[in-house]
DNA sequence: GTCAACTGCGTACACTGTACGAAGTATAGC
DNA sequence: GCTATACTTCGTACAGTGTACGCAGTTGAC
C-alpha cells in the first residue's frame, strides 16, 4: 500500500484547480472530462478499494479514457489528491455548538473522526501542506472558531487545533489498522496475542517482562469488542482537552 | 515514497527471525549471509536514502548477492521490516528517572522522539500489530513501568503510554514532513504561505476567512526557527500529561 | 482556408515485490 | 567413496506504478 504524497507544485496551478477556476480554453476540441468527473471516480475508488487502488490507469479506467488522458486536468497524482482531499473536507457538517470552548473542541473531534472513518485512505496521505481549498478554509475558520476568544494566543490557538486534530488522525489510523489487519490475518487481537504468548514464552521466559505479559494480556482480552475502540478515543480524547483545559484556567486566571 | 507493512506471517517464523533463534542448517552450503548482516544493510538503506530507496533489489545491491537471495532469510519485506523495527528500538537508553510518573513518562516520549529524529523511516511503517521481539518487550515493559502503581487500571495503563507514544509519533512525523517539504520544495512555511496568500486573496476574499486569515499569518510569521518545532512538542506534551494528571490525581483521591 | 491551440492517448522507461525453477554445493547415511 | 538430499544463490518473469514524450485528430480565430 502506498502513501501518497500532495502536491506541492505551483501555487496558482494548484489554486486554480481547488477552486475551479481553470478559464475555459477556446480553441480545440471540446474535453470529454471535467475537474468534478475524475475527482468522483477517484473518490469512488479510494472509498470502495483504498488509496492502494486509485491509480492513475485505475481512475482513467473507471471512466472510460486512456490514463495519460487525466494528465490534461491535472499536473499529477499529488494534485488531484488535493482536490480529492479538499472535496471530503466540504462533507464536515462544521456544526457551532453552542457553550464553552470545550464542547466545540469535542465536535471538531469527532467530526473530523465520522470523516477519517468515511473516508479511511485520507489517513494515508501526508500531508505536508494543506491544499488550500475553500474546504480546508472553511474547516481551519471553523475549528479556530472553537477556541478564538478564550485567553490563547494565535500561535497556541493553531497549536491546539493541531494537537486535536493530530490526535484524531492519530487515533483512527491505529482504530482501522486494527481492523484491517484483523481481516487479513482473520485473527482477532487476542487470538494473535494467544497464538504468540507459547513460542514466545519458549524462547524467551515471558517472567523477565512481567508488566508487558499481565498488561498484554488484559488489553488481548478486553479489547475485542468494538466499544472498545471508542472507548479508547474517549479516553484519549478526554486526556486531551483536560490538558488544554488546564492551560486555558490558567490563562484565565494569570495571576497563577 | 511507500508506506511499508510490517509482516503479519506465521507467528513461529516471525519469532524465531526476532529472537535469532533460527536453528543453523547442517546439510548445503554454508548461507553466505546472516540475518544480522542484512538487518544492518537495510538500516544503512533506510537511514541515508529513506524507506522509498530500501527495495529488496537494493538492499541486496549493497551486499552484493543476488535480490532472490534475501528471501532465503525472510520470508518477505514486511518480516525484514520487523526486525529492523525490533533492532532500532534496541538504541532507546531507557533510562530509570527518578521520582514520579510524570517525569518518567516524560522521559519515554522524550527518548522516542530522539529515535524518531534518528531514524524517521519508522515515522511510514504502519505497525498493525508489533513485532514481539526482544527489544520491543524490552520497551513496552520499560514503558508500562512509569505508569504503574499510579492508580491505573491495566487497560489504562496501556491506553496512556498508547497516547503518549502516539502523540510523539504524530508530532515527529509532521516536523519530519515539515522539514523534507521544506527542502523539496526550497520555500520555508513563511514563504510557501506568502507565495498563496495573493492568488487566494484575488480568488476568493480572504476576508470571509478572518481567523484562518490571522493566525495563519501569525503563524507562518514565527514558526520558521526550529525552536518552534521544538516549542510545538512541547506544548502538546504538557497538555497531554496535564491531562493524565487530572485522571491521576482523580484516581488518588476517589471521592471525586 | 490556414494555423495555432487544444484534445485524447499509445508507447516507453525505470521502478517495485516476489513466484518459479535451474544450477551448484555440502553433508548424512550407507 | 558414493549417492541422495537438503540447502544455497540467483536469473527470469509477471503484473503493477507514475508519468515523459510525441503523434494524430479536432476546433475556433483570423
Amino acid at each position: 500500500m502506498n502513501q501518497e504524497y500532495s502536491g506541492s507544485g505551483d501555487p496558482a496551478r494548484s489554486l486554480e484547480l481547488l477552486w475551479r477556476r481553470r478559464p475555459k480554453p477556446t480553441r480545440g476540441p471540446k474535453p470529454a472530462l471535467t475537474v468534478d468527473q475524475i475527482v468522483t471516480a477517484a473518490l469512488r475508488v479510494a472509498d470502495t478499494d483504498g488509496l492502494a487502488a486509485m491509480s492513475m490507469r485505475r481512475v482513467a479506467d473507471d471512466l472510460g479514457v486512456g490514463a495519460m488522458t487525466l494528465y490534461r486536468y491535472f499536473p499529477g497524482k499529488g494534485e488531484l489528491l488535493d482536490v480529492m482531499l479538499d472535496t471530503v473536507y466540504g462533507e464536515l457538517p462544521r456544526r457551532d455548538v453552542p457553550g464553552e470552548w470545550r464542547a466545540k473542541l469535542d465536535e471538531v473531534a469527532r467530526e473530523n473522526r465520522e470523516l477519517y472513518l468515511r473516508h479511511p485512505w485520507m489517513l494515508q496521505v501526508a500531508i505536508s501542506r494543506p491544499p488550500l481549498g475553500p474546504n480546508v478554509m472553511a474547516k481551519y475558520e471553523w475549528e479556530l472558531g472553537a477556541v478564538e476568544g478564550i485567553g490563547l494566543s494565535d500561535v497556541e490557538m493553531d497549536a491546539t487545533v493541531a494537537l486535536v486534530n493530530g490526535y484524531v488522525h492519530g487515533a483512527v489510523r491505529t482504530a482501522v489498522e486494527a481492523h484491517k489487519v484483523i481481516l487479513r490475518s482473520g485473527m482477532t487481537d487476542k487470538e494473535w496475542w494467544l497464538a504468540h504468548v507459547p513460542h514466545l514464552d519458549q524462547i524467551s521466559d515471558l517472567a523477565k517482562f512481567p508488566l508487558a505479559a499481565r498488561v498484554g494480556t488484559a488489553v488481548g482480552s478486553e479489547f475485542d469488542a468494538p466499544y472498545d475502540v471508542d472507548h479508547a478515543f474517549e479516553y484519549g480524547l478526554g486526556r486531551l482537552l483536560d490538558g488544554v483545559s488546564a492551560l486555558v484556567v490558567n490563562r484565565s486566571a494569570p495571576e497563577g
